[in-house]
DNA sequence: ATGGTTGAAACTCAA
C-alpha cells in the first residue's frame, strides 16, 4: 500500500496537476493539505473518476485537509481532539483496509506559527502538544499508523540548505525542533529519514527568488510511523519531479510503501 | 536591504 502526502496549495488551483500525479503514481491513499476550499467546493468528480473515495475537512479561503482512498475508509474523524468549536480545519484521520488489517491514517496541516513571538506561535506549540497527546493514545493500541501531513517543523539543519536563514522563523525554532522530537520519542519513525539521511533532500521550494532551480529547499512533509507501521516499510519516496510542473504547488508528494 | 510569488477572496491576508 502506497500512502502520500502533499500539501497541494489550493485544490482548485491544483485539480491538473493532482489528476496528471495520480495517474502517474497511483496511489492507493493520498493525504492533501491546504485544500483552500470549503468540502461542497472540493472538485470531487476529477478524482472519484480515477477510483478514488474522498473525505475531506475544509474551509473557506484556507487551511483544509483531505485524505483520498482507493478502498473506502472506516471510521473517519475531523478536527483534532481539543479543538475549539470553530477551530481552523487542520486535521482529518481514517482507517484504510490494506491486504492485511487496517492502517490508520491522517493528514495533518500543522500551523506555521510565523512570526515567532506572537499567537499564532503559541498556535503551533499548542497544537502539536495536543497532537502529541493524540498520537500517545493512538499508540496504545499496537496498530500500524500513519501520521502524515506538512508539519511546517525543519527537523534538523540537513532539512534545509541555509540553516541561518531560518534561525528567526518558526519553522525552525528550538521549541518546534524539540515538538517534532518528542513525537518521534514516542516512537515514531520519521519514515523519510529512516531511510535516506543525506542532507538536500526537500520537500518545498519557495516560489520566489528561484527556489527550486538553485535547490533552495527545505524538508517539512513528513509520514511518521508507529512501530507496527515501521515493520512493514519497503520504500520511500520524494516525487521532485512534480515541482517543475506548471502551475505547481510549492510542495511536492512524499510518500511510504508499507507491505499492507 | 529589498523584493522576489502564489491562492483565495475581495480592495488583503496567509504562506
Amino acid at each position: 500500500m502506497r500512502i502520500a502526502t502533499w500539501n497541494i496549495n489550493g485544490v482548485k488551483a491544483r485539480i491538473e496537476a493532482l489528476t496528471a500525479w495520480l495517474k502517474e503514481a497511483s496511489p492507493d491513499v493520498v493525504c492533501l493539505q491546504e485544500i483552500k476550499s470549503v468540502d461542497e467546493g472540493f472538485p470531487r468528480e476529477p478524482i472519484s473518476a480515477l477510483g478514488y473515495n474522498i473525505e475531506t475537512h475544509g474551509q473557506k479561503g484556507f487551511n483544509g485537509v483531505a485524505i483520498l482512498s482507493k478502498r473506502p475508509m472506516e471510521d473517519v474523524r475531523r478536527g483534532l481532539p481539543g479543538d475549539e468549536p470553530d477551530a481552523q480545519s487542520r486535521f482529518i484521520e481514517a482507517l484504510v483496509p490494506g491486504e492485511n488489517g487496517m492502517v490508520r491514517v491522517c493528514s495533518a496541516y500543522m500551523p506555521n506559527g510565523n512570526p515567532i513571538g506572537t499567537e499564532k506561535f503559541a498556535l503551533k506549540i499548542d497544537w502539536h502538544a495536543r497532537l502529541e497527546g493524540w498520537a500517545a493514545r493512538k499508540l496504545e493500541l499496537e496498530e500500524p499508523l500513519v501520521i502524515a501531513g506538512d508539519y511546517n517543523i525543519i527537523p534538523e539543519p540537513i532539512d534545509t540548505k541555509y540553516p541561518e536563514n531560518w534561525s528567526g522563523d518558526a519553522l525552525y525554532q528550538p521549541e518546534s525542533r524539540e515538538a517534532f522530537r518528542r513525537l518521534c520519542a514516542l516512537g515514531l519513525t520519521d519514515a523519510i529519514r529512516a531511510v535516506d539521511d543525506r542532507p538536500g533532500v526537500f520537500t518545498f521550494w519557495d516560489y520566489q527568488a528561484g527556489a527550486f532551480q538553485k535547490n533552495n529547499g527545505i524538508r517539512i512533509d513528513h509520514l511518521l510511523l508507529s512501530p507496527e507501521a515501521s515493520d512493514l516499510l519497503i520504500q520511500v519516496g520524494i516525487d521532485k519531479h512534480v515541482r517543475a510542473w506548471e502551475k505547481p504547488s510549492d510542495h511536492v508528494p512524499v510518500w511510504v510503501e508499507l507491505a499492507a
